[in-house]
DNA sequence: CATAAATGGCTAT
DNA sequence: TAGCCCTTTATGG
C-alpha cells in the first residue's frame, strides 16, 4: 500500500502498459466527470512518481509522437498532467484484458483503445478508488507541486545532492527526527512504516532531536532507505527484516487458527508490533502517538 | 448493523 | 492539535 515505493512501482507499470495508447476514461462514481471528459481520447505519453504523488501525461491524439524522449516532467502545449495521491487506502489496480465490473466508488477508469494495427493484443486499463488527490494540472501547477516536496531516496541521486540536502536539513532540526521523516519537504515518499523501521535499523530512538542525530547516523539512514525502498518497489512489499529475524509471531498471527504465519508476520521490526518481543533484543515494543501517528520501537536497541 | 483503523495530508484554530 | 476528507476491511453486538 501507498508509501513511496508504491507510487514508483505504479509509475513504472502505467508507463508501461499505457504509453502511447489513446485512453478512454469515465469516471462512473461521478467526483472525477469533468476530468474524465477532458482525459478521454487524449494519448497517454509517460508517467512518474515524485515521494508519494503520481504525475501521468496525457498529449492530444492527434499531436505528433516526440522522436526522442523528453526530459521527466517537459511538458509541452496542450499536455495535460493527471495528479494522484492515493492518501492512507486509495488503490489504482491495473489489467489488461476485460476490465472487471464496475463496484464501489469508483472514481477513474481508464482503458486503453486498441489500434488498428495492434492486432489482438489485450488492452490495458487501470482502476482508480479512493485517492487523496485526483486532478487535472497545468505544468506551472505540477512544478509547484513538486517545489514543495523534498528530495525522493527513489530517484537518482549521482551527485548525492538529495541526500546531502536531507543530512543538512533534518541534522540542523531541533524537532524529533520521528517527526522530521515524515515531512515530505525533507525527505519525499517515506511513510509511517519506513518511518518507524528505517529508525529501528539505525538503532536511533524516534524522539531525539535531529540535530542529535549526527550526520554520519542520519548519512547511513538515507543509503538504507534507498536500498530499502529500492526492494519494496521490486517486490511491491515494505520487507525491512533480515533473514535471521524473520522468526516468531508477528501481528497477523494473532487469533489465526494455526495456519502458517504469512511474509507480512515476519516483514518488520517494530511497525505494529507493540507489546510482541523485539525481534533483536526481545524487549517489549513500545509504541506512541507522534505527529498524529503511531510511532513504534524498542527501548533497548534504539536508546533514546 | 455500527464502529474503528489504516502505509496521508489538508485546513482551521 | 483537532477535525475533516476519502474507501475498504476487520471486528463487535
Amino acid at each position: 500500500m501507498p508509501e513511496g515505493h508504491t507510487l514508483h512501482r505504479l509509475a513504472r507499470n502505467v508507463d508501461r502498459r499505457f504509453r502511447r495508447a489513446v485512453v478512454a476514461a469515465a469516471s462512473p462514481q461521478g467526483r472525477f466527470a469533468a476530468g474524465a471528459q477532458r482525459l478521454d481520447g487524449t494519448r497517454l505519453v509517460g508517467a512518474r512518481a515524485h515521494g508519494k504523488h503520481l504525475l501521468v501525461r496525457f498529449a492530444p491524439p492527434d499531436a505528433p509522437p516526440p522522436l526522442r524522449r523528453r526530459p521527466a516532467g517537459a511538458s509541452v502545449d496542450g499536455e495535460q498532467t493527471l495528479h494522484v495521491h492515493l492518501g492512507l487506502y486509495g488503490t489504482f489496480v491495473l489489467g489488461a484484458g476485460e476490465p472487471p465490473p464496475v463496484r464501489g466508488a469508483l472514481r477513474l477508469r481508464l482503458v486503453g483503445v486498441p489500434e488498428e494495427a495492434a492486432g489482438d493484443e489485450a488492452a490495458p486499463w487501470g482502476d482508480l478508488r479512493g485517492p487523496t488527490a485526483c486532478e487535472l494540472l497545468e505544468p506551472g501547477e505540477v512544478e509547484a507541486l513538486e517545489a514543495r516536496l523534498g528530495p525522493d531516496p527513489l530517484q537518482p541521486d549521482p551527485a548525492g545532492a538529495g541526500r546531502a540536502a536531507f543530512v543538512a536539513r533534518t541534522g540542523a532540526s531541533r524537532s524529533a527526527v520521528g517527526g522530521l521523516l515524515m515531512r515530505q519537504d525533507l525527505v519525499a515518499g517515506i511513510g509511517n512504516v519506513y518511518r518507524a523501521e528505517a529508525l529501528f535499523r539505525a538503532g536511533v530512538h524516534p524522539e531525539v532531536p535531529g540535530r542529535s542525530v549526527g550526520d554520519a547516523v542520519l548519512g547511513g539512514m538515507w543509503d538504507d532507505l534507498v536500498v530499502l525502498m529500492r526492494s519494496g518497489v521490486r517486490t511491491g512489499r515494505i520487507v525491512t527484516t533480515e533473514p535471521e529475524h524473520r522468526t516468531g509471531p508477528g501481528p497477523g498471527a494473532r487469533g489465526r487458527a494455526g495456519g502458517r504465519a504469512g511474509w507480512r508476520d515476519v516483514a518488520h521490526y517494530v511497525y505494529r508490533r507493540q507489546g510482541l518481543p523485539c525481534r533483536v533484543c526481545g524487549t517489549p515494543v513500545e509504541t506512541a502517538v507522534m505527529v498524529g501517528r503511531n510511532v513504534f520501537w524498542c527501548p533497548v536497541c534504539q536508546p533514546s
